[in-house]
RNA sequence: UGGGGGAUCGUCUAGCGGUAGGACGCCGGCCUUUGGAGCCGGCUACCUAGGUUCGAUUCCUAGUCCCCCAGCCA
């Protein structure tokens, strides 16, 4: 299926997985899982592990890879999460092929692991309290110390533990807890609690349960239970790996799955920990999960990111066990390249400036020929008005303009894309602020595109929009949710306060081409010679809302910065 | 100063004892009715010190630096 050239790049563990099946291991099976507890949303960072472990079962023959909610904690869950990631795993262009698997589906085989711990006098119920409990684990240099509950007989652990599931105990009077070694340098180790009792309704179980399985506990034996081959986990886990296969080894499952950790994906200028995100979310920094600003999966795609770019940006990265940053940048390029081939042309202009075409017939109109995209020569074409009253981009006239500058000037020339060349006569300023208010300016009617004497060449060509065809809207532009620079805040000082108060720029009175009247939301368009933008799911036709989803390379603002520096 | 991991261009990543490659970025050029896209060229890296070897980014030893772990979260 896989063709060399389109073939993904080789990590550590797809090799790892490849030779397990070749030397037979497992049967030859590949058996992966994606397993998000449903407690919020999906970023960019679960889009790494979900292309990672559908991708190499997709690529496995016969492999097949699991959607499993890790829900084991009744009072962070909630079904929202468990529509809202399957939506988004879907979204992103994978199928889990009908069944979905609940850790909460096992709690009575896990139950039954438990007793077979108690039994092999591998387990106990504890009765200290939580913070005994910490007391006596020790610190990272010092060794803990047994609970003096360590040695209750199976019997008596058998008969508490049954009577915690019977829920004759409050929270937090017992936990089931493993028996390993206080004296562990891995602090894991120190007799982890495999169960605790919390009176909270599940959103699956109800009110069946009220001890749940700790994620130790859980986690191995769902593998185990499911057959996964190969469990992928980050890397804070690594210190895990001793006590998930004592578990696994425990339990003494028929099958045995292997835990293999990889780097979580970091992004720079953005936030991806479920603490943060939630933050911003409660406190309404941001206006919900799907957010543009955000690297939500709801985020990014409200924003207009396609999955393929995401699936792209994330197929790059690699896999590897050192911790990493990545560029927002390269993201960035990912969307970008995407959206080249895709998106029709459009023009619209963000920030108008009036230009009156004094030599133009008044009331005069004429419909131009526009190439709707370059890279696609089957998008076709489409008829764009061209009209005496236009309105340019701010940015394309300077009344004194810098060096390298090709846009409008006062006497300067400049091509309207897809229509005639201009020239700039004459500015005329409002009284009162000084700002430049419209332009006068004259075409030549042999100029025209597609015209047999279009043959002058000018500097640059601009786009436009013709006054009295245009339509309104409003645009978002988006920035960076951090500061640029995070080094100047004080390491314990409130995160938010690094949060850019910048980052919605937001524009109104924008002026764009009359095809866009009909656009649908979700639907995406180069703005010529600014960007990516995408109908927003609030827009409608009366009151058009468009989000910029990435803007296009500018080499101008290159050399406008440039100059800056060499002045100063 | 316990344990577990990790160090390769600015960033991400390949390499599995034999000329350190790719991508993003950056710089320069070509092209262009998008200062877009495309094309061409360039830039910059093996944490340090020893050792083994004809040969070390790779193996060994000793350091250095970074990350993770002391939830009844996952």
């Amino acid at each position: 299926m896989t063709t060399p050239e389109s073939s993904t790049s080789s990590n550590f563990i797809r090799d790892l997985v490849a030779a397990d099946r070749a030397a037979g291991k497992h049967g030859g099976r590949v058996v992966m899982r994606f397993p998000p507890e449903p407690n919020g949303y999906l970023h960019i960072g679960h889009a790494k592990s979900i292309v990672l472990n559908f991708g190499i079962a997709h690529e496995s023959p016969g492999g097949v890879c699991h959607l499993r909610f890790d829900d084991t904690n009744p009072t962070t869950e909630d079904p929202e999460y468990v529509q809202a990631i399957q939506d988004d795993v879907r979204w992103l262009g994978f199928d889990w092929h009908g069944k979905i698997f609940y850790a909460s589906d096992y709690f009575e085989q896990l139950y039954a692991f438990a007793i077979v711990l108690i039994k092999k006098g591998k387990a106990y119920v504890d009765s200290l309290t939580a913070d005994q409990i910490r007391e006596h684990r020790g610190t990272l240099t010092e060794p803990g110390r047994d609970s003096p509950y360590r040695t209750r007989s199976a019997d008596e652990n058998l008969d508490l533990f049954a009577r915690m599931r019977a829920g004759k105990f409050s929270d937090g009077a017992h936990v089931l807890r493993a028996k390993i070694d206080m004296r562990s340098p891995n602090i894991n180790l120190r007799d982890p609690i495999l169960y605790r009792i919390r009176h909270a309704a599940h959103y699956r179980t109800g009110t069946a349960w009220c001890i749940y399985p700790s994620y130790d506990f859980a986690h191995p034996l769902s593998d185990a239970i499911e057959g996964i081959t190969h469990s992928l986990c980050t890397l804070e886990f690594e210190d895990h790996r001793p006590l998930y296969d004592w578990v696994v080894a425990e339990a003494d499952t028929p099958h045995r799955p292997q835990q293999i950790e990889f780097a979580r994906l970091n992004l720079t200028s953005t936030v991806m920990s479920k603490r943060k995100l939630l933050e911003l979310v409660g406190k309404q920094l941001v206006t919900g999960w799907d957010d543009p600003r955000l690297p939500t999966l709801k985020g990014l795609r409200r924003r207009g990111v396609t999955p393929e770019a995401i699936r792209a940006f994330c197929e790059h990265l690699g896999v590897a066990k050192r911790d990493a940053i990545v560029e927002m940048q390269l993201l960035e390029h990912f969307i970008r390249e995407d959206l080249n081939k895709r998106s029709p042309r459009v023009m619209a202009v963000l920030r108008p400036l009036k230009v009156i075409l004094d030599n133009y017939p008044e009331g005069a109109a004429e419909e131009l020929d526009a190439v709707n995209n370059p890279e696609d020569v089957s998008a076709g074409t489409r008829k764009v008005p061209f009209s005496r009253t236009l309105y340019i981009e701010q940015d394309d006239f300077r009344e004194d303009p810098p060096k390298q500058f090709y846009r409008l000037a006062p006497g300067r020339e400049v091509r309207l894309r897809y229509g005639y060349i201009i020239k700039c006569v004459s500015a005329t300023k409002d009284p009162r602020t000084g700002a430049v208010a419209e332009l006068h300016c004259t075409y030549d009617p042999e100029t025209r595109s597609g015209s047999p004497q279009e043959q002058r060449k000018v500097k640059a060509t601009i786009h436009w929009v013709s006054a009295p065809h245009a339509a309104t809207a409003t645009i978002r532009l988006y920035h960076p949710l951090l500061l640029a620079d995070q080094s100047k805040l004080p390491a314990e000082q409130d995160w938010t306060r690094s949060l850019n108060p910048q980052s919605l720029e937001l524009l109104t009175g924008c002026l764009v081409e009359p095809s866009l009247r009909s656009a649908a939301p979700g639907s995406r368009f180069q703005f010529e010679r600014q960007g990516y933008f995408c109908v927003d799911s609030d827009s409608s036709p009366k009151a058009l809302l468009f989000n910029r989803t990435v803007s296009l390379k500018d080499a101008w603002a290159k050399v406008e910065k440039a100059q800056h520096k060499s002045q100063r």
